[in-house]
DNA sequence: CTGAGAATGATTTTT
DNA sequence: TCATTCTCAG
């Protein structure tokens, strides 16, 4: 067995074999991180200084933790069960399941993921008589989200204000309900598991005694909570190995907080920091424009890729008239690159936002080229999969309300909002669950009760394949599926469903859910922590469409970021956030560093959105590269820059006020365009710099064009007085 | 309970 | 624009 530490370079070796104590390694792009991490296990395994018992590795993503497990069986040639590798999610979960007592949760606890939470929170306003106008149920959701992963329970949740306090009550009875029912949301799961280990010193000094090392990936995606958590979990005496890349940070939306890199150096003094800034992926032209891109933030530790691969292709700007038409380009360039022999899944399309894609496919369609599309709903969200998980709930935990809601009359059998509302109030009244209500006084429900009753029996001696089986035929939702017009794929899934139970083995239920944990609900926890492939894979060769979010991680031999415009991207949003435009920039930057060899940019001077024409400039960031860099492949924009804004709050891109009928507004492009201005001109002001103009309106002396100045907003000006230039 | 039509928004996403 | 969610009539 053999690590081959010689194959690693010098930053890499010393990450790898670096001694004991807190270490922060800098993983630039491309720079080999997988790598580090996993050898570094393997190596301190072999070493002898930590048993595979010892180790404790945690990253974000479940295909990050099989990656590393399949790396390190690889690499040790041992079974690395013993090792304790997942998500936060996962370990956190393992950890309640092991104690789920001293944690003060059922042993068949449920996990909500956030449809179901967000139905919780739902129901709980609606029993509460909330004016849901005044408190949304998605603003209740995000509140106690938030909270939860800043580590605060309701009673340090409550501000000054009125609202505030409102929330914080909400998020009580929340928390009140959710434990009732015997079901924890993610956010939950590191919470409980936290509060469990700080507060039982026993549990505490267990694991602290058993993690020697534990190692983070990601660590730049880590919220308050979870860098919290990490420090609970290696106490004193264990190291604490932290990997991530500042420049990467592109989820503070959801709550990661970039500021954990730099509070780990002072959590930790004498914290040892690596850089690994050589970069195996991309040619140097590639690398040159990330790193003058990411040049323009102010807030970073400070790295600088490099390759020793030669500098490669310049990186090609298109400037297209319109989305149609950067779509038709795409699509002749990637038939070009087809024909030159490149498959089709080495080339992405990058976007900014989901909405992007549909003109793309579109084109796709037309030429004839194989496209697979990521996001949108993941195997387990899918409605008639949700439902089956529901039946198979209830059998493994009655209580869980959620569950009932969900299919006590899905298939319709009878029971409409009436006995629901009537099991309701017999259930608050005797203080019990939905399901124990209907037991007790079952009226219109009884025939659901006497069939979840005896698919409960029936399971008791089936394999878990043969439970969900029975569920999806029993309930009636095969049935059900089958006789819709469209339910055919419904119907495939659930059968589909069923393979999944029969392929979810001994070994991946104890892996992921600790001691003893029965299989039916070890298979329900599997189905909430890993929502499954977003579509079905389909090995065959295709064009990879995808957000530069789901890029990371990822790369290929051509990369298009396409919609470079400023407005989509930045998104006008990011304006007005803190900070948003340099989180944006790093977004630029994770798509620039996903290709290996060549790299395509364009935008369009027009595009639909929200069936209204939008007239965008290009992007900073395409002016932010090194133009030596770029090779225009349509005659180069000359963006002219204006001073740096003082504060516009740029409420750009706000619809274009519907002109007064009365007026009969003209339309671009005819008679009505005043002073020679049509709509779509490239204009320049002398404050506001470079701007193009979106609409118009007036004649002669009241002629008035709103321009569209990118980051200095949008603006209304009479053409009597801006003194703008035909640019 | 169902279906039709209105209202409503509309970055990014993992667990 | 368009997809989803809500409301109301039948």
């Amino acid at each position: 067995m053999s690590l081959h530490l010689e194959q690693l370079n010098p930053e890499q070796h010393a990450a790898v074999t670096i001694a004991a104590g807190h270490a922060l390694i800098l993983a630039g792009a491309g720079s080999g991180k997988t790598r580090v991490l996993t050898t570094r296990i393997a190596w301190l395994i072999q070493q002898g200084a930590v048993s595979p018992a010892g180790v404790l590795a945690v990253t974000f993503t479940n295909k990050a933790a099989r990656e590393m497990q399949t790396r390190l069986g690889a690499m040790l040639a041992l079974n690395p069960r013993g090792l304790w590798i997942g998500t936060f999610h996962g370990l956190a979960n393992r950890l309640l399941r092991a104690h789920h007592r001293e944690a003060g949760l059922p042993r068949e606890f449920q996990i909500l993921d956030s449809q179901d939470q967000l139905a919780v929170v739902k129901r709980l306003l609606r029993s509460m008589n909330v004016d849901e106008d005044r408190f949304p149920p998605r603003d209740v959701q995000y509140f106690i989200m938030r909270h939860k992963e800043e580590g605060r329970r309701a009673a340090e949740a409550g501000g000054a204000d009125e609202a505030s306090r409102r929330h914080a009550e909400l998020y009580a009875a929340y928390d009140e309900q959710c434990q009732r029912e015997g079901v924890v949301d993610f956010a939950e799961l590191l919470l409980r598991s936290y509060e469990l280990l700080s507060r039982n010193e026993l549990l505490r000094e267990h694991y602290r005694a058993r993690f020697r090392h534990v190692l983070v990936d990601e660590f730049q995606d880590t919220n308050r909570l979870q860098y919290r958590w990490l420090k609970l979990l290696a106490g004193p005496g264990a190291s604490l190995f932290a990997v991530g890349d500042d420049d990467q940070s592109i989820y503070a939306f959801r709550g990661a907080n970039v500021g954990n890199m730099a509070e780990f150096e002072r959590d930790y003094a004498g914290t040892q920091v690596i850089r690994l800034e050589q970069n195996y992926r991309s040619h140097g032209n590639i690398l040159d424009a990330a790193n003058a891109l990411i040049a323009h933030n102010a807030k970073r530790l400070g790295k600088n890729l490099w390759t020793a691969a030669g500098a490669g292709e310049s990186l090609r700007v298109f400037e297209a008239q319109s989305d149609a038409d950067e779509a038709r380009w795409m699509v002749e360039e990637i038939q070009s690159l087809a024909r030159e022999g490149l498959r089709l899944q080495e080339i992405a399309v990058l976007y900014r936002s989901n909405a992007q894609s549909r003109v793309l496919e579109h084109a796709l369609f037309t030429a004839g080229l194989a496209y697979r599309v990521y996001g949108g709903l993941r195997f387990f969200e899918r409605a008639e999969v949700k439902h089956a998980l529901a039946y198979l709930r209830l059998i493994a935990a009655p209580a869980d309300d959620n569950a009932f809601l969900r299919v006590v009359n899905f298939p319709t059998r009878g029971i409409g909002a009436r006995s629901v509302e009537a099991l309701q109030d017999a259930a608050k009244a005797a203080g019990t669950s939905l399901y124990e209500a209907a037991l007790a006084q079952p009226g219109k429900a009884a025939p659901f009760i006497a069939l979840i009753e005896s698919l409960r029996e029936e399971a008791k001696d089936l394999t878990l394949a043969e439970k969900v089986e029975l569920a999806v035929a029993r309930s009636g939702l095969a049935e059900h599926y089958k006789r819709e017009r469209e339910g055919a794929e419904r119907v495939e899934n659930l059968s589909e469903l069923v393979n999944a139970a029969a392929a979810f083995d001994g070994e991946e239920i104890e892996r992921e859910s600790g001691e003893e944990v029965d299989p039916l609900t070890a298979f329900l926890t599997h189905a909430a922590l890993e929502a499954g492939e977003h579509q079905a894979g389909e090995g065959q060769d295709a064009l990879q469409l995808m957000t530069m979010h789901s890029a990371k991680g990822l790369e290929f031999h051509a990369v298009f970021v396409s919609g470079l415009e400023e407005g989509l991207f930045p998104h006008e949003q990011s304006l007005v956030e803190k900070e948003g435009v340099e989180e944006e920039r790093r977004l630029m930057y994770v798509a620039l560093t996903r290709a290996r060899r060549r790299l395509y940019l364009s935008f369009a001077q027009t595009r639909l959105l929200h069936g209204q024409t939008r007239y965008n400039l290009p992007s900073r960031f395409v002016d932010e590269l090194p133009q030596g860099l770029l090779k225009w492949l349509t005659p180069r924009v000359k963006a002219v820059q204006p001073k740096p804004a003082h504060h516009f709050t740029a409420g750009s891109f706000a619809r274009a006020p519907k002109r007064d009928p009365r007026f009969g507004g003209a339309p671009a492009g005819t008679g009505g365009a005043p002073s020679g201005f049509r709509v779509g001109q490239n204009v320049t002001h002398a404050k506001f710099g470079a701007g193009v103009i979106v609409d118009s309106e007036g004649q002669g002396q009241d002629a008035r064009v709103q321009v569209n100045f990118g980051r200095q907003g949008v603006k209304w000006l009479a053409v009597a007085v801006a003194k703008l230039q035909a640019a």
